[in-house]
DNA sequence: GCAATAAATTTCATATAAAGGAATTTATCA
DNA sequence: TGATAAATTCCTTTATATGAAATTTATTGC
């Protein structure tokens, strides 16, 4: 599973080490399995591990590893790329007065999409990308589906070839079934698909586009299927939207940072 | 402002550098100004920067970097210290749907309190940890003096000693009241002060203990002030103190996380 | 639109700190 | 309690990080 010869660096070893304590469970992670899945020899992850504590990235309880709720803190502000969970914070307040429904803000992030924020609504709802910092390939669920449909052609054919066995493994669409899916999303401009996470549970996806038109983000609604039915359809499709272009509309043209998903997109590869 | 010779190794210095790059505002911040706040050159800074960039954790947009969403995803699993934020899920969705109002998890870490989770209520609070993974001294909110008045005698002075200059830089209570809304949250077990933030706006919270009997976490409550009146109020309490025993007797007494707070407590000093 | 300035990279010689084998201590399990 | 395995410390060799200086690239003023 590890890969060939990848972290030259100290420090890129070091922060594999870190990436490999987040990816452990709950419990936490012992010294000799952190050394074995790094391929490091123990002493080098050791003392990294030990730097690591000192700046209060890792917490060693007993003789295992985990992350420590400083990184968790300092991490509570990188979501906020152009802003964007604050510019979209009134957006989802409203969206949840409105509708009393679960709502989700997506963005794009390389083959994935994050849930950057999620207010809860009545309905425990389990979505794909769980809370937030969770993610999903693009294509899975409704807003991740939103955002692939109306990415440019060329990065979007670059993502379905790169997610397309992910999604099966998932048990979900397969290539034919997706490009239908795509298809319809781009067409109506919002996604319906139910996609029988849990039976009874529906959600609808808009895309949010930034300046440049480009589909940075979406907003989505994950509520009971009863809620979708078509006489209430129609109005949470029109408020999704209009939201969703309020947001757009937000998006600083002058900042570039969500310009440029090949970026990132290049460093999932 | 920076200290005198603490990072020695290139790891901590390269982990001070991501410190920093948290620390800056949205729009990221600047080479130079990394490596002049870090005290070192500029290609080290450069190739530290490098580093951090490949493995995802910032992101270089033009000249500035700022952190990558790579490292919120990550981060996003740091909070389920004992799972506490699993396990609390529902705990806060019964106290959402039953009260209908914001929702808090704090967690104590140090000298602060964090929030964990948060769920909204109908009306905008503006609360003084922010949003998830926000930090607050531990005094300053209902629920973080909820966490600071149950610590045992000695922990708790330890934390007024550091945190009273903190609370008093905020316009907050000085040491005299602070001890009195302390002891009056000892006696009756919850936390009722109207730290007046916003007017009109009030807050309650209650401790969570472990199986240890140590105030490790609070629930809390962000409501209009007209929604904790006398005759809503007991009931309110009453509710927020059965989840928060609730919560707290899922707390695995065998899981040692939370009952070493001295050590984060010492790496904060 | 061009020069002047400042910041960002790259290069390179040097010193230093990171690496892992081996030994020691500490914990875990029978 | 004894045996085993993991964690930590020690130490030398090697390799990597470092900052001065140089080069390229961007930013600012004119």
């Amino acid at each position: 599973m590890t890969d060939s010869a990848e972290p030259l660096s100290s420090l890129r070893r070091a922060l594999g080490l870190l990436r490999l304590v987040g990816a452990a469970e709950a419990g936490g992670i012992r010294l000799k399995d952190l050394a074995e899945q790094a391929g490091c020899s123990q002493p080098t992850a050791h003392r990294a591990l030990q730097d690591l504590a000192a700046e209060g990235f890792v917490e060693q309880i007993g003789k295992r590893y985990r992350l420590a709720l400083d990184f968790f803190v300092l991490a509570a502000r990188a979501g906020h790329a152009d802003g964007l969970r604050d510019l979209a914070k009134p957006v989802l307040l409203r969206l949840s007065a409105t509708l009393t429904d679960t709502i989700f803000l997506l963005v794009r992030n390389g083959y994935e999409a994050v849930c950057l924020d999620r207010i809860e609504g009545p309905f425990p709802i389990r979505s794909f990308t769980g809370d937030i910092g969770g993610k999903v390939p693009l294509g899975l669920g409704q807003g991740s589906l939103a955002i692939l449909a109306h990415l440019p052609e060329a990065e979007r054919e670059a993502v379905i070839r790169f997610n397309v066995p992910r999604l099966l493994d998932r048990g979900f669409l397969d290539e034919a079934a997706l490009r239908v899916e795509l298809e319809k999303a781009r067409v109506q401009g919002w996604v319906n698909l139910n996609t029988g996470l849990i039976p009874g549970m529906a959600g609808l996806g808009v895309p949010v586009f930034d300046a440049q038109g480009r589909a940075v983000a979406a907003l989505s609604v994950g509520t009971l299927a009863d809620r979708l039915r078509p006489e209430r359809l129609p109005g949470v499709v029109a408020i999704l939207k209009a939201e969703a272009a309020t947001l757009g509309a937000m998006l600083n043209p002058f900042d570039t940072a969500l310009r440029h998903p090949s970026r990132s997109l290049s460093s999932v590869a």
